[in-house]
DNA sequence: CCCGCTACTGCATCGTGATTCAGTAGTAGA
DNA sequence: TCTACTACTGAATCACGATGCAGTAGCGGG
């Protein structure tokens, strides 16, 4: 039974991919090398062969985390043609909904990237790539005369800090009450900044 | 030399000012029983002769630092007349501001609050009570028609969420920039949500 | 078919930090 | 001043998890 050896870029791939869904689940602290091994059924010294030691691993999953998901915003919204509908896109993804793991991720890393200047650094860069692409977003619908923003830029940094605060709300506060009470809201306030009919 | 020996209440409570401030500035865990105990010159043991280990007293020192910051609000608000001055008051003191040493504390509560249930609960606890607070203010503001909310608590809802998000932008991918501009958006945001001129 | 590279493993070590325990010393009340 | 209670200590212990190391085994190229 060939043991499944595999290429380091595909190892390394699941590694990170594993080690992401441990940290969702349990915390940075709490994760183990041993888990991340046992999770593919692997030795604990692969996970050492591939990543120097821990934090490099913490390090990279995150990177490797931010990665993604930007790529799969881009994904999104790639084929999607109007502003708005862009728009609409965008924030579906990115609100908080359902038991959101990937909130789960960022907000373990916020706490982590008060401490970790690597981290923070990942953290930074993912969420100025989101501004970014929100941005772009909203020039485009106030080119098109479809949103009204005298500050995009202003515009996104609020709109994301909105977002970060209901996901805050909603993982660790909130009961599971009302998701729909929190999009309208979400919906509200990002129709306030652009000048939409509420 | 009288070895400082204290009363129980006394030193309880010095364990748990101290344990906030190692928290804060390093994060759970690598908070050592020891470097609490250090900050105290007494010994590790001494530490946990009065908590039960380090999960109780990380419990109890977030417990304490919340009551702690809902009793400032208190005392803080007490003799302020107006609404619109308590109100302004309530919120320079929760708005993230200078490297707002609690906020870090609370950022590392939200991940921790994650998976520790009894966290979650400590977190909630404040969350509420700080919401609680705000809706007495405005409804307050209503009544008096300095303010104008159909519904007071949403609104007290929206706003925390708001300077949540700011808080993190602020402490965690924020560069020092522009406080001035954050405040300036946050007033900005509580004036809408309360119909005051912008 | 053999070689050499590289993915991979098991075991041993090693540091760290929480928790235990048996005892010491202030201190208040009789 | 004696007693008993309670704050407090120092020196083990103890468990856990990261990391180091010496070696094993697939696999592609010749």
């Amino acid at each position: 039974m060939s043991r499944s050896r595999k290429d380091t870029t595909v190892r390394r791939d699941e590694i990170l991919r594993a080690t992401v869904r441990h940290v969702e689940q349990s915390g940075i602290h709490a994760v183990r090398m041993a888990d991340v091994a046992a999770d593919l059924s692997v030795s604990t010294s692969l996970v050492l062969y591939h990543f120097k030691n821990k934090e490099a691993l913490i390090a990279e999953a995150f990177t490797w985390a931010a990665q993604r998901d930007l790529e799969k915003l881009d994904r999104l919204t790639a084929d999607v043609a109007t502003a708005p509908e862009r728009l609409r896109t965008a924030l579906a993804w990115y609100a908080p909904t359902g038991q959101a793991k990937g909130w789960r991720l960022w907000i373990e890393g916020w706490a982590a990237a008060l401490r970790e200047p690597e981290l923070r650094q990942v953290g930074r860069e993912l969420d100025l790539r989101w501004k970014e692409a929100l941005v772009a977003i909203i020039q485009d619908g106030v080119h098109t005369g479809e949103f009204t923003a005298p500050d995009p830029r202003g515009a996104a940094w609020r709109i994301t800090a909105f977002l970060d605060g209901l996901a805050v709300q909603a993982l660790v506060h909130g009961g599971v009450q009302n998701r729909e009470r929190m999009q309208a809201w979400a919906r509200r306030h990002v129709a306030q900044e652009l000048g939409l009919a509420g």
